[in-house]
DNA sequence: GATAGAGATTGATATAAGTCAAGTTGTGTC
DNA sequence: GACACAACTTGACTTATATCAATCTCTATC
């Protein structure tokens, strides 16, 4: 598969913390139980409630992480980039369904990892089992951030609020600085939990008080502390 | 303590899934480094951001668990009853720090465990490990749907559901089924992100659909069919 | 360069839920 | 039994955000 080519270079499966214990002797039973998987834009690679059997690496593209309401409303999760993984919290048991739908929202390559394969390992390795918990550990906690911010605090502020997450820590500078948004102003509004309508008025008041410029994806932060002071 | 002589009776240690796989020595180390504590209604047990070097079992009473916004609104994440443990995922790192306040709602009994003792033991004891390791994706697919029914579902949905899973799973008749509420409608109401305000005013729509009746704390459930379909 | 289709924007309007304020009910205490 | 205080309820009003509908603006494709 030539997908294979293209992606072994791309990602040191050690420089994942939840790899980064391994030893050798794991990492080659990891890497001759994996699998390559090419997505073309739009198309789904498990559905909400399918066994979990399986977790994954974007080697390239974008995956879409997102749950469907009753009446058919959709809500975006997650959008998962190179280089990260996603679903591994489910590899300990093999009763697990995925708790999510996942869809490629760009030409998407991946790795699939098998589940019982790292969970025999998980077994003999405690190094790894602390990896793992100390990641589900951080899901929690941002769950309970987006809890917090969903009901205490309203869409102005998250969508500010989002845009400094956007902003490298290490840029301290109060010159301007440019976000390129990754994705479809549409998509992040329901990662926020904001219609799309409400999303781009938020932007236009926002331009109207000095405090960004929007020029399609790019979003240039002219006052970072104003806007600071606004998420504070 | 007198607490102790309380406590020790009224809850098995080995029945708790995350202590279920000790042996007798890991057992009695808990043991010893286990403390009793008693709180008075409205005292707090630990505050939002501290060094969370323990995990707690309710022995005896409720406590509740909250965050607090900027502005000063409380939202409560969960009430802790009898039997239950709390903030035992957050033992695995010494850094970690409680993400929540904790506060007795009512004159409370609790074991406090050391995060660090509990650390080693998990360090020699896989089953251990899948045993927090599967708490904390509980955990997690809970805050999932928690998210989906703050995003995707209205107060009165939310309310519904609230009072449906009152009813224990074995219930299958269709008699009236009578809700005790184990807590104030105040808190119910804030776990569910709702302003005791409109909690009011929806238990009265549901109360006039002759859906529901309402004594106080008691709640009898008159058409569970319905209120099945409502949440469906 | 014309065309199509998705994404984004804007305006007008609707609505769920919040806020504020004034009671009412219930409970625990002396 | 009366008082105080918290919890709850109800009404009137406000507001943030959703909804619906009509463009507008890209970008990709032929």
């Amino acid at each position: 598969m030539q997908a294979c080519v293209l992606s072994i270079p791309s990602v040191e499966l050690s420089d994942l913390s939840l790899m980064s214990h391994l030893n050798h002797n794991q990492l080659s039973k990891v890497k001759s139980n994996m699998k390559f998987i090419r997505l073309k834009e739009g198309e789904h690679l498990f559905e909400h409630g399918e066994v979990a059997d399986k977790f994954y690496l974007v080697t390239l593209g974008q995956i879409k992480l997102f749950r469907v309401s009753l009446e058919g409303s959709e809500r975006v999760i997650d959008v998962i980039h190179q280089g990260k993984l996603f679903a591994e919290t489910l590899l300990l048991s093999d009763e697990n369904l995925y708790p999510f739908g996942a869809e490629a929202i760009l030409d998407t390559e991946l790795i699939a990892f098998d589940s019982k394969v790292f969970r025999d390992i998980l077994k003999e390795s405690n190094h790894t089992c602390f990896a793992l918990m100390s990641e589900m550990n951080s899901y929690l906690n941002q769950y309970l951030d987006q809890v917090d911010c969903l009901t205490l605090q309203n869409a102005s502020y998250r969508l500010v609020n989002y845009l400094l997450n956007q902003i490298p820590e290490e840029y301290s500078d109060d010159e301007p600085y440019v976000i390129q948004l990754r994705t479809t102003k549409t998509i992040i509004a329901s990662c926020l939990s904001i219609k799309p309508e409400t999303f781009s008025r938020i932007l236009k008041t926002l331009r109207n008080q000095k405090l960004i410029e929007v020029k399609g994806k790019n979003i240039t932060i002219k006052d970072i502390d104003e806007l600071k002071r606004m998420a504070a």
